[in-house]
DNA sequence: CTAAGTTAGGAAAATATTTTATAATCAGAT
DNA sequence: ATCTGATTATAAAATATTTTCCTAACTTAG
């Protein structure tokens, strides 16, 4: 692979015993990616500018990469007089990463571009998971599967990166929910039976990658993102990287003891927020409601199918069913409760509610807001700007194929 | 100025029109301060080998330094065969970092070297704040009496380091607790009356930042520390580095609304961790248990001074006051409830507990401890060290000098 | 005490990078 | 259409940095 060659991909310490030139020259490669996935047209300028590197310098790099088919000339810049400058782009047909988004029923899977583009894409692939090595060979067998049919040489697969429900080592590769290989990680199987590096994260922490690479935000570093859906949880941003805490469990905002009630909850413990204010919760408010005669659409569904969904309930806000959007506005009251002591302790300038709920749109946004207002340091939630995704269910899988890139790429040094 | 004659300080960016080759020095002399900041004494190969530069060019910025005066040759390298290394070391007669420590009734005031050595300090100098500008006049005029003494050429002073408790806009340089000035902030006003660059934190930071630096740490860079005091807040360390958030307020865990009383919060609002968990909170419910008729060594002081300060709460506990310290453990199961949010949310490596009742001990510690696994998923708190803090009241002005320092420097980002 | 082995430091050669200067390109004025 | 001023790209010169190699400084074993 021509990528190879030059040397693109590395760790940030240089263990390779490579010359300290081309070791040089990797790092500054790192951040011209790292430049133009912000920017998608830069010139030699823009580079010299930016790194801190003659013209001649910059200018050689990125016919290097040009050489190396990771970037391409895209044209000329127009504006003002004198000889135009050359613009440079990522290319998006020559290096690859693969993410996967395994769900409870579902796996998303997707392949991004170098120019972070997603170029192939399968959804909502079925799928159940049973005993452990089973569903795992299963989801092997889904990737191979899909690799196979979009024809793309899999030497020009960078990598992979994995998004699973609930709690993940990222330190050890290892899945402590659903699968908990002691012996063998999930990371270091996929590893060996794929041939690429794989990185294992969070659902919530892949989401939140998507939402603020591809969402709602504008320039903020110090960011939020909910994750909103049967479970709940935080990705956090501090000055633009994602917080993974010590083994990467940080963002459990969910099981946060701050109500008086008696629900125990699945984590062993009782008022967790997750007990007031989640997908589940939200369901069982409303059955309960429903069982004391509430009136809703939802019956029809609970009599029909036995349960309910979260489909279910963006269906019936979208019909505008009275009980649900009472429900939600409750339950939007405790979430606020919970996002409000996130807001005193990190001060951010940004929250991005976001999951398969937040196609709810106003109806939680809104109840939301004025929970925060009510329990946080009007000094401090005066800096924060709450929006809802616009992405919804494609942040996931934007998130998982960005985290492997730039994990691979460099741009983000994972610890 | 010798130190500007071989440009040791500026901002990241190259905004001085400095030859590129100069700038690049720059940021090389940064980096070797920050690794000399860490291990104290260090030969021309370490630099060379933690910068990825070759021996020469690591000899030539290190006499460079030598003859800068920033730092010395302090002997030679013994274990092992072969030739001896040359060992080099931070001065600290060169290049001073001013402190002041702002509390309700005094100011603490400190001069660091360069090498992070405490050179002068005056603590507990008496002060009152009354009206807003008449008490700034006061710090200044402490400021320069200090100065005077001290017999060192301001020139050598590099930046002044100030901390106040409440809540300060960093950005702005505003203090928002004690002093408003919204037409004069804190900040220009002192660098313009002082002629050097000054930094205006929050006290849990800077006590945070001494924590981290000089205190009870290992090889931790996820960190919490609490400061413990009349109130209560912590400082939050991602990766190494001080989290501010927004504007500077991150860490306000003290009124993160969690218990379902009707004590009415100084911020206005109820349920506030700090009602039942803080200084004042320990102090308010020995008063009440004492006026209900429980004995305590307490007695004795409320009745003469008309009050208890935390001397008095170090001093009971001393003696063993057995009211005193049951009350303690209450207030710890309380604190730790609120630690418990803040593990499960960042998932930190360490926890030190500072402040000036980290003094306690034991007493405090164990049932915090117990609190904290209690109300914390087990899998995320078994990450985290909890520890009582080995600086107590030095941390804070250790802290105001080396976070000015670190930030003059450059090794610390700030934003 | 000497010889062998090891590491540091520094000089010289080789390589890189920046600086400077020049050529190429272009929009708009003449 | 041609010139002018502005801007980019590249070539050449100047400067920096790294590599390589050698010597000095030192320890340890015999």
């Amino acid at each position: 692979m021509s990528n190879k060659s030059i040397h693109l991909f590395t760790q940030p310490k240089n263990d390779a015993g490579l010359s300290s030139v081309v070791f040089k020259d990797i790092k500054l490669n790192r951040k011209i990616f790292s430049i133009m996935s912000e920017r998608k047209e830069l010139t030699v300028n823009d580079i010299s500018e930016a790194l801190n590197i003659s013209t001649p310098k910059a200018g050689e790099l990125l016919s290097k990469l040009v050489e190396g088919k990771l970037i391409r000339e895209t044209g000329k810049r127009s504006a003002g007089p004198g000889r135009k400058a050359t613009l440079y782009t990522l290319r998006h047909d020559n290096c690859y990463f693969l993410g996967v988004e395994i769900k409870k029923y579902k796996i998303n899977i997707g392949l991004m571009g170098f120019d972070k583009s997603i170029v192939k894409s399968k959804l909502e692939i079925p799928f159940l998971y049973q005993e452990a090595g089973e569903s795992l060979k299963e989801i092997i067998f889904i990737i191979n599967n899909f690799l196979d049919e979009i024809k793309i040489e899999r030497s020009k697969i960078a990598g992979l990166g994995i998004s699973v429900a609930g709690r993940i080592n990222v330190r050890t590769g290892e899945i402590l929910t659903i699968y908990h290989f002691s012996d063998a990680p999930v990371k270091a199987t996929l590893e060996k039976e794929l041939g690429m590096p794989v990185y294992l994260d969070n659902d919530s922490r892949t989401l939140a990658y998507g939402e603020f690479h591809f969402g709602n935000r504008k320039q903020e570093k110090d960011v939020l993102v909910m994750n909103l859906d049967y479970g709940m949880a935080i990705g956090i941003f501090v000055n633009g990287k994602p917080v993974y805490g010590a083994s990467g469990y940080a963002g459990e905002l969910s099981h946060i003891p701050i109500f008086n009630n008696e629900k125990i909850c699945f984590c062993g413990k009782k008022g967790c927020l997750e007990t007031e204010a989640s997908g589940h919760a939200l369901i069982q408010k409303i059955t309960e409601l429903m069982a004391e005669g509430s009136n809703s659409i939802l019956q029809k569904v609970l009599s029909k199918k036995g349960f309910i969904e979260i489909e279910d309930i963006l269906s019936a806000v979208e019909k505008g069913d009275n009980l649900t959007l009472q429900t939600i506005s409750s339950v939007a009251e405790k979430l606020g409760r919970g996002l409000a002591i996130t807001i005193n302790i990190f001060n951010p300038e940004l929250i991005i509610i976001g999951g398969s709920l937040s196609a709810i749109g106003e109806p939680l946004l809104l109840p939301l807001k004025t929970s925060i207002i009510q329990h946080s340091l009007n000094l401090v939630n005066s800096d924060t700007r709450v929006v809802v995704s616009n992405l919804h269910y494609k942040a996931g899988l934007l998130g998982c194929c960005l985290l492997v890139r730039d994990k691979v790429l460099g741009i983000l040094h994972f610890k």
